[in-house]
DNA sequence: GTGGTCTAGACCACT
DNA sequence: GTGGTCTAGACCACG
């Protein structure tokens, strides 16, 4: 369900976290869904247990989870509004980028043809 | 010449590598331009000339620059093609920046609108 | 009769204890009367047995309730008296929530009209 | 600087939170301060400095300080305005108290009376 | 020296 | 069994 690669120089919690908030993005885990447990993940993907925690942790501070002690974890109902919220803030990073490529002589025409393309790719 | 903000999460020698080579694309440092002096730079810019030094030394790892000993550090005469190169892969990166949005709800024309609208600012 | 949050931080056996201490504060449940099987009000509430247990028994410690072996748990004669008395011992915590206030800023007039309005809207 | 109980049902890290934005309410820590490092800290108080760590990582994600690697923890700027908003949002918290008292046969004027004492006292 | 991440292993409270 | 906290000790990147 998760890959992780602790080799990347992102922390192997952040990992954890983008991935699932990509998954409650895409509606794999739609909002009252229980998580694996921290153990019980930790031993999947042979992971330190602390470090499941600490993601988790940080998913329930943000409020896309909230966890039950002694019960477990769950998707929290606001989830999905909470991250497409967050994913508009995302506009101008986008547009950054693309600053830097034209600087750099990429066409405006190929850039956006490119991103047309990659999400026509997506549709499929 | 460059603007350090020590706050940033992203280390002070990679804001000065990308600085860099934003004022070579840019044209405005063009190959065999002198760099200022480590020493002086540090002064200037109240750093530890390690950093100055770490990002001199990640520079002419990559080509962009090159250092003559007891001399100085010199704009490589294939940096602006070595980093134009390098802009071109990043598109993917892009791709999946704006995929990302998509599946989180936000609409493709209103993407492909903004970054038509940067720029066009940008060419202000 | 109880209102359980299983979600809040609180654990459910405190939330059962407290609001046991309200009802007899209230008078709801004056001395003598008997409350409901552990078995029964676990189905009743969807909650683990024990769990109730737990909240009862601490009740049982604290002299607020008695349980007769075989037979039920029942409010004590003296509960009143003892959570009245509990009561009045929570007013340091209210005046070190206060001075938390002040100190942050909020005005003293403020805090006291509040408690003010607060308490007339609980008398309708 | 920090008082620490190890006994206390309140975790290590949260006390360190707790007297960290009281002591930035009262402008004993003013923005820009440095705070004592992760290490120094745990020395000092003879706590693990992954409980420190946790503490300061907390206040960071609050944007109560600021932390920048390699150099140290300061307090934020906003730190002030953040703090003495969230006080406000306690007012509920100091009604539901006073309500329990009332409920509990104190009398509505002796708890005000206390009050008013109570802050009368911290002017000195 | 600094903050940040991770592992290993332990203990606690709650259900 | 669950989540949560804490300790001990290690390693990394940064300045």
């Amino acid at each position: 369900m998760f890959r992780i690669d602790p080799l990347s120089r992102q922390p192997v919690y952040e990992q954890l976290i983008d991935q699932m908030e990509k998954l409650v993005i895409a509606g794999i885990l739609p909002p009252g869904t229980q998580l694996p447990s921290v153990r019980g993940l930790s031993v999947e993907l042979s992971i330190n247990p602390n470090t499941i925690q600490k993601a988790y942790s940080e998913l329930d501070g943000k409020g896309i989870i909230y966890s039950v002690s002694g019960v477990g974890c769950f998707i929290s109902p606001d989830a999905p509004a909470l991250l497409k919220e967050h994913a508009r803030g995302k506009l101008p990073q986008l547009g950054a980028l693309a600053t830097e490529l034209v600087s750099a002589g990429v066409d405006e025409e190929e850039i956006l043809a490119y991103i047309r393309d990659t999400l026509k790719e997506r549709r499929k």
